[in-house]
Parts: C-alpha cells; structure tokens; sequence
DNA sequence: AACCCCTACAACCGCCTGAGG
DNA sequence: ACCTCAGGCGGTTGTAGGGGT
C-alpha cells in the first residue's frame, strides 16, 4: 500500500522464508492485489495516480463513470472518485491536525454527529475521510473510555485534554476528575442520515425568496430542536451548548442552505 | 531476530438520495 | 409510479509500520 508516505506498493516478495510474519504479509498482498471483473481493488500505485490526475486535469471532476475509460484505469467510478476525492485532490491539506482544528471537530461532531462531510465543509483542507479516521482512531474511543488516559498523555492524550480545557474550561478538579476516566462520554450516538424532525425539515425547507428573518428563525427552531435532542439523552448532559456552538451551527447551516439554493 | 500488538489511515462496501427516462 | 444510474455518505475492513517483549 502505499500508505500516507507515499510508499508505493511494491511487488509482493517471492516467498522465500517460513517465518509467519512473512507468510502473512504474503497472503495480505495477495488479498490486497485481488481483482474481480477485471476491476483493480486495493492500493493505488504511482501511475494509476498519474493517470487519474491528468484526466481530471484535462475534463475536470465529475462524470465518474467516464472517468476509468478516459484514463486508462482499471478502476471503478468509485474508486475513482475517492482517490481524488480523499488523496489527489490539490485542495487538501495533509498533516497533523491542530489543536485548533481539533477544537473545531469537537464542537462540530457534538452538534452534527457523525456527519463527516459537514463537519469537513467547515475545516478547510480536511476530508470527511480524514476527519471520520481522525475521530475513530483518536478520539472516540478516548470519549467512550470510562479508563484513565495513558500517563505519557502524548499526542492524542494531551490534545484531549487540552480540549477539555479549551471546551468546558474546567476546574482544576473537574479536570482531575476528567484525567482519571470518572466523567462519562460527552457525546451522544448520531443519526446515519439528517433528521427527520420538523425543525431540521425546516430549515432545509427555506427557500431563497423567504426572508432572512424566517430563515434565521426557522434554524433558531432548529438549534433549539437539536439542543432539546442533547438535553434528552443523559450522556450528553455533561456538555452545554456554548454561544460559539450555536454560532458554528448557524454557521453551517446557512453554508448549507447557499449549497441548497445554488 | 522474531513475533505480537497497536495505531493510523487508505480503500472498500452497502446504502440512500435525487435526477432522468 | 416505477426503474435505473450516478453521486455521495458513513461504517467497516485491511494493512503498513512502529514499538514492545
């Protein structure tokens, strides 16, 4: 695979040794070269790149399914799209993430849920993929966690922390408290798709000639209506909705509701 | 050195939605 | 109204690489 360093795959070894590590290797470039249909699966190599970038340089994205015959990939459209979409696109920025950036996730994904391509449309550079691999590897299972965060708090430990404080800004005991895995998830399950309630209904419902103020109240509906939800489920309760919350989601849904119109 | 375990993240899968016929 | 297809999304899986034993 060639992983987020750019190393490409490279052929599988001949199988040459009888240590079972290898073996394994073996069998995962196996599966990982598998095809079906004629259609390549698994790691994208150095040229299958080159050729995806100098098709959408030269039609522009969109039209996916076209997109494996104009370039010469042995791919499907969905592939393809997810490898530019997710790697080759020059609109995204790698690299670690910022504590402030950070800070953003947490307070979008307490409002939006799991709702990863919202929460990306407002973290310039970041992928609803990155930031869903984000969250699972290092942060929801550290909020599920009724465990005491690693000592060396490196990395993700100190992010978290360091967020608790930025979020709640907690006491010194309040804090201790959080270190030592006595407060319970801050953040409740999420809907897979938009809610249904009346209030989000509402608020995707605005048309353009509506005036702004039945659009301002119509997403105060469902600010209220979303906080209502967070009020009623206990493992939320730890969290309160902040001014910079209610103004990120306003936010987001007037960026939402241009997307709409447009 | 060999093995095991864990982390990070690329990629796939299945499902949903909306457009067009 | 129904069907098909493309685009898009979130959940999940597979695996490279690193650290510990």
């Amino acid at each position: 695979m060639y992983h987020s360093n750019c190393n490409y795959i490279m052929a599988a070894p001949a199988c040459s040794s009888s240590s079972s590590s290898l073996v394994r290797k073996n069998n995962r470039d196996v599966m990982r070269k598998k095809e079906s249909d004629g259609v390549r699966k698994g790691a994208w190599s150095r040229e299958e790149d080159e050729l995806l970038k100098k098709c959408i340089q030269k039609y522009g994205e969109g039209k996916w399914s076209s997109v494996p015959s104009r370039a010469g990939l042995k791919r499907c459209r969905k592939s393809c799209r997810l490898r530019w979409l997710n790697y080759l696109s020059p609109a995204i920025h790698r690299g670690k993430f910022k504590d402030d950036e950070i800070d953003l996730i947490f307070r979008l994904h307490k409002l939006l849920g799991n709702r990863w391509s919202l929460i990306a449309g407002r973290i310039p550079g970041r992928t609803a993929n990155d930031i869903k691999n984000f969250w699972n590897t290092h942060l929801s299972k550290k909020k599920l966690t009724t465990h005491e965060f690693p000592k060396n708090q490196d990395k993700v430990g100190s992010s978290i922390h360091h967020h608790r404080v930025q979020l709640k800004e907690t006491t010194e005991d309040e804090d201790d408290t959080y270190r030592k895995g006595k407060i319970e998830a801050i953040y409740k399950p999420q809907p897979k798709r938009h809610s249904s309630s009346e209030a989000w209904n509402k608020a995707v419902m605005v048309q353009p000639e509506e005036s702004t103020a039945m659009a301002n109240e119509t997403n105060e509906c469902l600010l209220t209506d979303l906080m209502k939800e967070n009020s009623d489920n206990p493992v939320s309760l730890d969290y309160e909705f902040d001014m910079t919350d209610q103004a990120l989601l306003l936010d987001a849904f007037n960026d939402w509701e241009e997307l709409l119109n447009s």
